[in-house]
DNA sequence: AAGACTTTCTGAACGTCGTTCAATATCTTT
DNA sequence: AAAGATATTGAACGACGTTCAGAAAGTCTT
């Protein structure tokens, strides 16, 4: 029995997070269970319920973790008053999602399980990253179509579903184009249609 | 116990299938078992084992069903020599995802397991739905900068990431949009770069 | 028609999961 | 040291997908 001080329930839910982290970049999703996150840090399946609601809540605090990274890197690009085009946006987004895979598939395929129950500041997060493409959108030349924040949310669910299917393999069943390519593709195709220069 | 000659395995299977799309139309994806379905047609979870692999088949072929009938709305706006237009498209899809939205969100969040096991038959559908839509982009005006084959496929998975954010509740969080105002606004910039005109 | 053979169906069994909760172990206060 | 409070455990529950020995049903042979 795992004496009860050696962790506050603090460090219990950053040892599971961290495991939860773990077992996902290595296995992917479908092998994070509660259970094993138990076993690998040492304490029983109980023990995860005096320190979170369920697995969604465990979950939840994975996944935003992940959130937080995009978004910071996103956030670098823009650093010391530097103004990013799209892009390279796209590459911090693409490399992000490339070296981030499984975690990154797990935002979609778990977190949002039931959305709207999210907290504020996990919207607060999306909207951070959604910022900064707003930014490069406005600073593209031209007179735009349709407002920045709606061009910046077209291209961030653009993105989404192009990596998406990409991740899932189904992209290699009708193209033989990376998702990576598609995505240059989008944001080529936006970027004439707001000014009239390839990105 | 069932009578053995009460229905062919071919009955059975149809059976199954059909006891899964009522629920999955009716409760989601995940009220979806394969001990649910075996109750509600009346045999034995082992009975589904001499007429499907496993679950996944069973799924898969729900699916597929999903995909034909999307195709079919599809194609069935090119019949008569008609030459719709991605509006016209888009309305078509727009209007499958928001009538079948369970069914349809299944598509990604099930069938995808293992895609690159995906039957041939399975790849054609897709495909004979991309066709569709790759032959209204290369009707649109203008001289396009990218291959019509590309531009098809990055409006279809553009669209599978805005109705699919949609469908989760996730547009929400960021934005006042429909999911179908988005989608509207990514086929007019896609017009709009292909061409020079608003679809 | 009767028995032998084949096919089909069943349902209990296995190991998994998330979740709950009485009992136990540990820490704190008196 | 004893009593009280709190944290941890692990068995239990009901679900899941999957397997498979045995029972039931259908078919064939003589």
């Amino acid at each position: 029995m795992a004496r009860r001080s050696d962790h506050t329930h603090d460090e219990i839910r950053d040892m599971a997070v961290a495991a939860a982290r773990t077992k996902l970049e290595a296995d992917g999703l479908e092998k994070v269970t509660l259970r094993g996150i138990a076993r690998d840090i040492g304490y029983s399946p109980g023990t995860l319920y005096n320190v979170f609601d369920s697995t969604d809540e465990l979950m939840m605090r994975v996944n935003a973790a992940t959130i937080d990274d995009l978004v910071a890197a996103l956030a670098a690009a823009e650093a010391d008053g530097h103004e990013p085009d799209l892009a390279e946006l796209l590459s911090v987004y693409s490399g992000f999602v490339q070296a981030n895979a499984n975690r990154w598939q797990a935002v979609f395929d778990y977190s949002l399980a039931d959305p709207s129950a999210a907290p504020g500041w996990y919207v607060e997060k999306l909207n951070a990253g959604l910022a900064v493409v707003e930014r490069a959108v406005a600073r593209l030349p031209g007179r735009p179509p349709y407002p920045p924040a709606v061009t910046a949310r077209v291209l961030w669910a653009g993105l989404h579903g192009i990596f998406s299917l990409g991740a899932e393999g189904n992209l290699k069943l009708v193209t033989d184009r990376s998702a990576a390519d598609l995505a240059e593709a989008l944001v080529g195709l936006i970027a004439i249609a707001v000014g009239k220069e390839a990105a």
